[in-house]
DNA sequence: ATATAGTGTGTAATTTTTACACTAAGTAAT
DNA sequence: ATTACTTAGTGTAAAAATTACACACTATAT
């Protein structure tokens, strides 16, 4: 096992599982690989920490070099830290992730020195990824799943505004199964964070939902406490 | 902040949250330090990662040395790495927690070069620990209180053979908080992960209890599904 | 035999969860 | 303006889970 990467006993990073979705798709952020090892491959975003930030510090400055978004909530959820995960060395990696709405108002702008290119791809149909990234994933993924039926944090990937439609759907997209329309809304109405709005979807070609919002002081309060889906 | 610390630029360590329960009291395993800093400060015990260990196998090593023990159920939980944490530098570490019967059969053996002693010590008064040990004691324990309501690691705890009471009494010290005894027992055996023996507690001057197995064959069905508390 | 201390058990009321189907409202096409 | 289309929005009954609650039993010690 060479060491290539510039001095370095053992390096420590941070990679991020960015969830997007864009009103139909769960999707997540990936960059193609400019370098060796693993030059052409998609691989999560990472980079490694600095030396005078904290880990969320680091965290959500690599997430804002990535995509130009800041404020956002943002979680870290496992190391990784495998010998010989990386090829060129020791490299410990912590995993974090983050929920984005996609599209609509901020254009994301994926800067990036060792990649090709940034692209928001389906998690339907995820390419191999580099290192042991496709762990990492997974692990993010379960990590939602659990997190998404005890609190609230389904509301980070819609717009300020949303049906209650879009709502469930995010939550059937990560939960991995359909819901109960009615049931569905008894339970979410009744945790009491949802403000209804005066104002209804627009742009449909069919009969338009009236538009939620989600009340983040009544969120407060419920935090912490267990709710579950 | 001077880097005194033996050539690093940083370090990647692992500090663990041993919980010991011994019949009667939760209590945790700390250190008492025998170096700057922090000399003479009771502190987790911990130590840093060895070139080619993975992060569980580094874990079991430091527990083992520390303890004596081996195949302890452990999981690692959460990373801290605020630059200020450790005075000499920057010390990234890794929690881990692990759950241990104490007393009876096996003595503890704890080794430690760098610690005067160790000792188990019950949670309900600990004293001002060193570097952000509280901090990561706190997450620790909120982390095991969470997962001990998911899933039925309160077994770990415990002797092999044990009463209903027994477990109870762990549920109750973790948790924080009473629990009804005969809507305990109800939910507990529903579980069906215990197996009741023809064998009963001795040595009490009362009737005495029956003694049940932790079935883990059927704990392994169970693991992963969701079940509450 | 009696006092003591913890074991072990059931039920009714309440709350939560589940399963399930139709009418209402708006848009688009004719 | 009628019709077809598409999604929004709503209630109820049955089943399951949770809660609150009290007393008789059994082994031991004196």
């Amino acid at each position: 096992m060479e060491q290539i990467l510039p001095h370095l006993d053992s390096v420590f990073s941070i990679d991020c599982v960015l969830f997007g979705f864009d009103g139909k798709e769960l999707k997540i952020l990936l960059i193609e690989r400019n370098e060796e090892p693993f030059k052409d491959w998609w691989a999560l975003p990472g980079n490694i920490v600095g030396a005078d930030e904290s880990l969320d510090q680091s965290a959500s400055r690599i997430l804002y070099e990535l995509t130009g978004l800041r404020g956002i909530y943002m979680e870290q959820y496992y190391a990784f830290g495998d010998p010989g995960r990386h090829p060129q060395g020791r490299v410990i990696t912590l995993a974090y992730y983050a929920l984005i709405r996609l599209g609509g108002d901020k254009e994301l702008r994926p800067i990036s020195t060792y990649a090709k290119r940034a692209n928001w791809l389906p998690i339907k149909d995820l390419p191999k990824l580099a290192f042991d990234h496709q762990k990492i994933y997974d692990k993010g993924l379960e990590k939602i799943k659990r997190r998404i039926k005890h609190q609230p944090i389904a509301f980070e990937l819609l717009p300020e505004k949303f049906t209650l439609t879009q709502l469930q759907h995010v939550y059937e997209l990560i939960l991995g199964k359909k819901l109960d329309k009615r049931n569905f809304r008894k339970k979410i109405v009744s945790f009491g964070v949802l403000k209804e709005l005066d104002e209804k979807q627009k742009g449909v070609s069919y009969r338009a939902a009236t538009l939620y919002r989600f009340d983040k002081r009544r969120y407060a309060k419920l935090f912490g406490k267990e709710i579950s889906f």
